[in-house]
RNA sequence: GCGCCGGUAGCUCAGUAGGAUAGAGCAUCAGCCUUCUAAGCUGAGGGUCACAGGUUCGAAUCCUGUCCGGCGUGCCA
């Protein structure tokens, strides 16, 4: 699109302009059906109110107008009720192939984002259990919007926020003392109610035993201590092994602890009781939301003096915004949607600019096997952890599945699909085309041929051109993926890039007799291999030389 | 009750800021390997876009209402 644009804007607006109009916006698009033209603008019927005449007629008057290069547009149609169909012609296809080729390794790279600082927070679970797939989505989608800010330019912080203190993490201390004295002490020790189900608590639990032995029996306060920080430890050593296993490098960690040691969450309080946003009521503090808004007040401090979740959550932002980010985009999956509008409300109210703030709320993900859904419950303990599924299915394949849907969609995750090591398996369709243009490379070696200069004008065949269609379209993919926030916007791309490729391998032979062909065909190859290459990097797949 | 997300082929999902004959993968059926990797290519069947109204040259897409599913709606995070 992009390069369409490029060529056709300053051609339509000089036949525009001899029409008088020059208050119209030239919308181009791809039509869905390819024998519509390369390209086709509506903009006839967008004139039909000013200009008091048929869709049809104004065509033809911004047609006749029309001053091209007929070796570059190779035919201007109207088609339809009155849309104008512009197919393009091979040369032009050749030169946008030129431009491509010379960007080589940084083919789709962008100066956007050049000087500006972006902060992408996910994953940030607490440290009081293992990773399950919901988080592995969360953490797959946030991981993809880092890289694709990146790939803009801009400075990327990688932030995963947690919290260690607090109710979550006192009940992770009492679920693994019940099990630590259940298993070595007294077999019917009762399992507190709100407790942690899962096994892996048993597996801390002996761990613990085998750190510490017996001494930790006593029920009290510093042992339970002792207990918190072990299971928080070991829990977070779990996570960062298993964000590792996805790719996953995070570079801040912000502990919701700091905070309050640095008197930030004071700070907050202090400044809505000035501001008359905060008020007494039944021993706790709330915020008075409905004065900005929102439906209701919430509680900010409860009665026993313990802040909710709420206050932290403000600060924090409030700290993002301090840190002088241009954008803070934040990963939440669904079950998070609650507190969305009343921290960026109360951040608005502290005179911040919330427009800054993007807040990408994920579905949930469902595991299915043989057509039936696999429960994942909690209060069972017999959830399918996010390292269960890299172990069955590998890296590439959990990264690739859970981006490849729409984040505001539900995700089923087919085990069968997923499992299949074969063309079945879309991760497979990808990675398979570069595999094999890395294998022609690798075969063109015994053909002495000086690789340097290409004559690309032998490049004409449906499929080769058909081809660089494909091509073209990298950096609109990922300009759309990263405005759309949808990842999978990317993947279907490749795909489609991948087709095509597959299309123009299947018919036309590269390694040839006809060596300036196969030149031209290489480079073809080349730049194709690169687009797959940072497409994958991107997304956080690996890009096989081999299959 | 209220808020957010979703309802499109047998299944899982796309549908590009309202466009032309609604698409893909899987599944089903039928073809293509003595030539660069068949993890590939080609073809066929398969649809009341949940339902009902509305807006306009034009609606799967926007508006209103109804039905169904998920997630929220805490002095849990």
């Amino acid at each position: 699109m992009k390069y369409y644009r490029e060529y056709l804007e300053p051609i339509f607006i000089k036949s525009l302009k001899k029409l008088d109009i020059s208050d119209v916006e030239t919308q181009f698009e791809q039509p869905s059906n390819p024998a519509f033209g390369d390209i086709s603008t509506n903009i006839a019927f967008k004139l039909t109110k000013a200009l008091k005449s048929s869709p049809k007629q104004i065509a033809e008057s911004i047609i006749s107008n029309l001053e091209y290069d007929k070796d570059y547009i190779k035919e201007v149609k109207i088609e339809g009720a009155g849309f104008i169909n512009i197919y393009f012609g091979k040369l032009f296809f050749i030169n946008v192939l030129e431009k491509l080729l010379a960007k080589a390794e940084d083919i789709g790279k962008f100066e956007l984002g050049k000087g500006k600082r972006v902060n992408v927070e996910y994953v940030s679970v607490n440290p009081t259990g293992l990773l399950h797939l919901g988080h592995g989505r969360n953490a797959c989608i946030g991981d993809t919007i880092a890289n694709l800010y990146e790939w803009l330019g801009y400075e990327v912080t990688r932030e995963y926020y947690f919290n260690n203190a607090g109710n979550q993490i006192n009940v992770l201390a009492n679920s693994i003392y019940a099990r630590y004295i259940e298993i070595y002490f007294e077999p019917h020790y009762p399992f507190p109610n709100d407790g942690y189900f899962g096994d892996y608590i048993y597996d801390i639990a002996e761990d613990l035993y085998s750190n510490y032995g017996d001494r930790l029996r006593e029920r009290n306060d510093e042992n339970l201590n002792t207990i918190k920080k072990f299971g928080e430890k070991w829990c977070f050593y779990k996570i960062e092994k298993t964000l590792k296993r996805l790719k996953i490098q995070q570079n801040v960690f912000f502990n919701e602890d700091s905070l309050y040691t640095v008197g930030k969450i004071q700070e907050i309080l202090d400044i809505f009781k000035e501001k008359g946003l905060s008020y007494e009521k039944d021993g706790a503090i709330w915020l008075a939301l409905s004065n900005l808004g929102l439906d209701s007040d919430r509680v900010i401090v409860k009665s026993t003096g313990e802040p909710t979740y709420r206050l932290p959550d403000i600060a924090y932002h409030k700290d993002k915004f301090d840190r002088g980010y241009d954008l803070i985009i934040d990963i939440f999956g669904s079950d998070h949607i609650a507190t969305v509008p009343d921290v960026l409300t109360a951040l608005k109210s502290l005179g911040y600019d919330t427009s800054k703030v993007k807040v990408l709320i994920h579905q949930f993900v469902t595991l299915s096997e043989n057509g039936q859904q696999i429960k994942m419950s909690k209060r069972t303990g017999k959830s399918y952890t996010l390292d269960d599924l890299l172990d069955e299915v590998g890296e590439d394949v959990v990264r690739f599945f859970l981006i490849m849907r729409s984040i505001s969609t539900h995700l089923e995750f087919d085990l069968n699909l997923a499992r299949e090591q074969s063309e079945k398996n879309p991760v497979y369709y990808l990675q398979y085309a570069h595999a094999r243009i890395c294998s022609i490379f690798e075969n063109a070696k015994s053909v002495d041929i000086d690789n340097s200069q290409a004559n690309l004008n032998l490049l004409g065949t449906e499929f080769e051109i058909n081809l660089i269609k494909a091509l073209l379209g990298f950096q609109d993919a990922i300009l759309m993926t990263t405005e759309k926030s949808e990842p999978h916007i990317l993947i279907d791309y490749l795909k489609t890039v991948a087709q095509t490729f597959h299309i123009f391998y299947h018919n036309d032979r590269i390694i040839s007799q006809d060596t300036e062909l196969m030149k031209a065909r290489l480079k073809l190859a080349d730049v194709t291999k690169k687009i797959l290459q940072n497409g994958l990097k991107i997304i956080g797949v690996s890009a096989p030389e081999k299959m």
